[in-house]
DNA sequence: CTGTTAGCGCCTTCAC
DNA sequence: GTGAAGGCGCTAACAG
């Protein structure tokens, strides 16, 4: 039934099985190539496919025409929700272009990055999308733009989700802008004295919220310094933040946690201390996460399009052509919900 | 520098740039072979290799090996925190492995999970993981055996986080014996009245879920029917399914979804008719979602490894060897919490 | 230890 | 319209 070792049927196989030389094989099961082949053939050869069960090697093609299907999508996590909705995103895009996706979840390590990039590199992808915070670690920026430099250079596309400091494609959250609306509405709303769960150090989108939310402050003439507790960016990390700033004294009317997730770990740490949400202290967080969207009380946050920045990314990452680095930038939305209600 | 059009250093740049012979530099570049290389030759060849930036090509070198090093994994939407918990597990399983994960996000669409079997197939990836609940449909379910046999007789290997009616080595979560363990809970908790939110009609989870639970109710001589109102695996799906059953003129004292994600519409769905949990209607969900554990009140659920069940199950997927397809049942375990809380 | 030489499965000129 | 032949980048015997 099949000739080499694997057990795969080869071309080889069909073309003899169909008595037509390999060229005609070729031609009829890949479509392309311009020429055309004639029916009696073009019948022969797809009945011993399908008899055959033959499957294209795809590998072998892509080495034979030096180009891939792959995309690859580099994510911090996959099981946190921010980047779940983004990588949803990116396989619908992909999808639509006929390319398969490799996924890389770096678990919030730097090193993992780079290695997964070099994979990447090496299963020759045709793009990756890379999503997530930039760090501040100049000697670690170096060593992904060198290893982003040494991809594009081999004809390797690139697209990212976060900062725009790769010099590619870039769908860039204003993480700034977001927060100090943020701050300006909360404000706006009567809270007076905050404190902020920044994240972890050196995480830019940490850091980028954390600056625009003391921005808005000062826009509405909120003195004071604010306290900011960093922390994991993850559920536990808010909790933990929280506690620990509830153990250093302070009662922040309003608490802004720099992602939704974070948030609701704060939550849960008030009601654990007996704190209620918004009466005693009002909660914020920021990204939407839509599994989070009925947590009680709801939660106030900037929302941002995930889904779609993903699905963006992973069209630039695709889309030929242009070779100046286009930049999006998404505003998030300020979404004001019962968690920081001010009564009366 | 490079020969190629594609602009990808080959081998042969890196031998010919070192004064070597391919077969030489292949093998200091690869390690394996049993052969080994002299120390200069070595050091030229690395250094040559290095300076001209060469990356091995998977694609080419998985051709020639006749094995590749992807292993496919396929989910009906990412961005579900059920499939996301999972596919985290199966990376991290795989990166000890050394292999690179290809990901196939079904959107909850038969067809689409067959095409991206054959894709995969395609790519010649060594094992792939197939995770979601299978469907009531006879037909489809064949073809899925097909094409599953197909990759297999190639020598691909097949491991499902499903229910175990693949043939092949599966992680099989025990949702009959998990939702009849919650009711017999409930019931001894106090409760006495129920309905059921009982996901898509065919898809199998759902099915055993709620027959489980009628099971329970069966072995606590709870009488009646239950009523069953079948919506979207989703919150939605939770949120406009209860609105149904209210509108039909139900009040049941406790509502078991089928899964958390549409436990928690439920709730939405419950408060926005005026209605509090638990006191009016208490809610039960299924998974032990981890971004859910914070919604207040704090739902009642049957735990799920999660994270854990991908691993298992990609392990099995790339540990060779076993012919006999192995079952790992995973029991969910209840956790009572707030939502099911009865007054007094 | 090193190099030569066939492949691996497929695509793609180039002739007929 | 069809086929023969060379090549893609790499590995793996097989000789020295």
């Amino acid at each position: 039934m099949s000739s080499n070792i694997g057990g795969s049927v080869t071309l080889a196989d069909v073309a003899r099985h169909a008595g037509v030389s390999l060229a005609t094989a070729s031609r009829v099961l890949n479509g392309a190539g311009g020429r055309t082949v004639g029916a009696t053939f073009r019948e022969r050869v797809l009945r011993s496919a399908e008899l055959l069960g033959y499957s294209p090697n795809a590998q072998a093609q892509a080495v034979a025409r030096g180009a891939s299907s792959l995309v690859g999508l580099v994510v911090h996590d996959i099981s946190d929700p921010y980047f779940a909705a983004i990588a949803a995103g990116v396989t619908e895009a992909a999808e639509e272009r006929d390319t398969t996706v490799v996924l890389a979840s770096t678990r919030q390590q730097h090193e993992r990055e780079l290695d997964y990039l070099a994979t990447l590199r090496q299963h020759r992808a045709r793009a990756v999308v890379l999503v997530g915070s930039r760090w501040e670690d100049r000697a670690y920026h170096q060593l992904v733009t060198r290893e982003l430099d040494a991809y594009r250079r081999t004809g390797g596309r690139v697209a990212a989700v976060s900062q725009d400091r790769l010099g590619v494609d870039t769908v860039q959250p204003l993480n700034n802008a977001g927060a100090r609306d943020l701050a300006r509405a909360l404000v706006d709303l009567g809270h007076r004295s905050f404190a902020v769960l920044g994240g972890p150090e050196g995480l830019l989108t940490a850091r980028d919220r954390v600056r625009g939310f003391r921005e808005g402050l000062r826009d509405r003439s909120v003195s004071g310094d604010v306290p900011v507790v960093t922390g994991a960016f993850t559920r536990d990390g808010g909790y933990d933040a929280t506690l620990q700033l509830l153990a250093g004294g302070q009662r922040p009317g309003c608490l802004f946690a720099v992602n939704d997730v974070m948030a609701v770990g704060a939550m849960a740490a008030l009601r654990e201390s007996g704190l209620s949400v918004p009466d005693d202290v009002a909660v914020a967080g920021f990204d939407d996460i839509e599994t989070l969207r009925d947590v009680t009380p709801s939660l106030t946050t900037v929302a941002l399009p995930l889904r779609d920045m993903g699905r963006q990314a992973a069209e630039m990452a695709l889309t030929p052509g242009r070779d100046t680095p286009k930049l999006i930038r998404v505003r998030g939305e300020v979404i004001l919900r019962d968690s920081t209600k001010v009564a009366g």
